[in-house]
DNA sequence: ACCTGAACACCGTTCAAGT
DNA sequence: ACCTGAACACCGTTCAAGT
């Protein structure tokens, strides 16, 4: 309720200031600005960002959309990487597994990763932020135990099932904020697709020869095969050889 | 040489001004301190990056390095993202596979791709800059063309290979970002592994089972397993299906 | 053609002061 | 306990003016 009104605020706000002077007239009438929240700060943070993408967003930004100075959002938040990490848990919320026996673990896992991938896509740039922060907030930890336990019901238990989370996910954030709907990254595609161009066959015989592949098929359809390339890897892979295989590790004597 | 004397003038001059008064005597005695150049601002760039790492890169302390103000660096550079394209591929420039025959493909495809991870890993946040800039200088391409060229030795010779290739640099690059020696990223892993240690049986109950798994390794044996996996998942998986499956695509017909 | 100072419109963060 | 204005030390970029 007070979230969604929070964002609503900021929203117009956002867009000049008509009706500002005939709702402010009174301090008495409302509860002192809907009272600053650890709660407000994130969904109002994570509005600007679908709205005006990561360059939009700043402490400043945040605080202005709630009416206040930056210094205020102090007292709920860390400092603006604190807020990032945050926002990509919250953005994180819906993100699940299909339920347990309904198909294939396989097919499970590619639909669990998949949201993933449509959650840091759903606002510009929030994939950004994710790769310059490792998410580690409760609904990261959600979503790293179903990957494991996913990858553990398709027979892998060992180490690789974890190193094999990380790569997974890793992969889809990556391509997230490099294929993202971001305006930088717009640009950053043409002048790709420009350098292929140009790029001769004297020079760069096999750039030449692979240019459209290189940027064919949408981003979606590269993950999929990504996906499925990586889980096959997986699957076929030894596990990898450490100083201690199991559990018991350096770390836990000291 | 001029490259090598002005990162070394931006050395001095970064730690305090002790000689400066006694070297500005004339302005005649030298020749205009420098004649700023692309080549030079991309090597002091760099060295800035290497010292003071991401966080202390900017145009103005670039040019307060080259003892001019940051307007003076606009006639040789786009903006800051043209300069941390043209970083990227100048840190890039000995990055090479082995000599052809001297080793399986598939251990000379690994070696360059680790010598890309090793690149990436001199200078503190490069990587960073390779997740928000997909490089596309003649450095970048002649790396592309190398693995493309190695793929298609190890019998990968259709869609797969771009999209392979692709994918391996999006990984190398992105663990490199990740994983980068960034006080940022240290600080990261450190509240990872503080969430992992207090992530409760109860809740996430294969994230504890797997606690110690998920952050044992370090970077280099980790992206060398997880370089096997996407190696054989590459060669085992199929072609893409596209709409067209080879050269001939509806961009060539506009 | 190249360089520059000054200005513009921003940043994150701190801190003394208010309530 | 919570909020705030003002300040500090920065940003990228533009532009008229100099040489």
């Amino acid at each position: 309720m007070f979230l969604t009104n929070g964002v609503r605020c900021s929203n117009v706000r956002a867009m000049k200031e008509p009706i500002a002077r005939k709702k402010v007239i009174s301090r008495r009438s409302r509860p002192a600005k809907s009272p600053l929240s650890h709660a407000l700060i994130v969904s109002t943070a994570l509005a600007i960002l679908a709205r005006e993408g990561v360059a939009g967003l700043s402490l400043r930004r945040v605080a202005s959309s709630l009416d206040t100075g930056a210094a205020s959002l102090y007292v709920y938040v860390d400092n603006l990487e604190g807020l990032h990490a945050h926002m990509i848990d919250a953005a994180l919320t819906g993100v699940r597994a299909p339920k347990s026996k309904t198909a294939h673990w396989r097919k499970r896992l590619k639909s669990l990763l998949l949201a993933y991938l449509r959650a840091l896509h759903r606002y510009h740039g929030l994939a950004q932020l994710a790769m310059s922060t490792i998410a580690c907030g409760p609904n990261s930890l959600r979503i790293w135990d179903s990957l494991l336990g996913l990858l553990i019901e398709g027979g892998v238990g060992d180490t690789r099932a974890a190193w094999g989370v990380d790569l997974l996910i890793l992969y889809v954030t990556a391509t997230a904020a490099e294929h993202g709907p971001e305006p930088s990254n717009g640009q950053g595609l043409e002048r790709v697709k420009r350098a292929l161009a140009t790029a001769r066959e004297s020079d760069y015989s096999h750039v030449f020869a692979f240019r459209d592949a290189l940027t064919s098929g949408d981003g979606e359809a590269r993950a999929n095969w990504a996906l499925e390339v990586m889980i096959d890897g997986i699957l076929s892979a030894k596990a990898p050889r450490l100083r201690s295989p199991n559990v018991t590790s350096s770390t836990r004597m000291s």
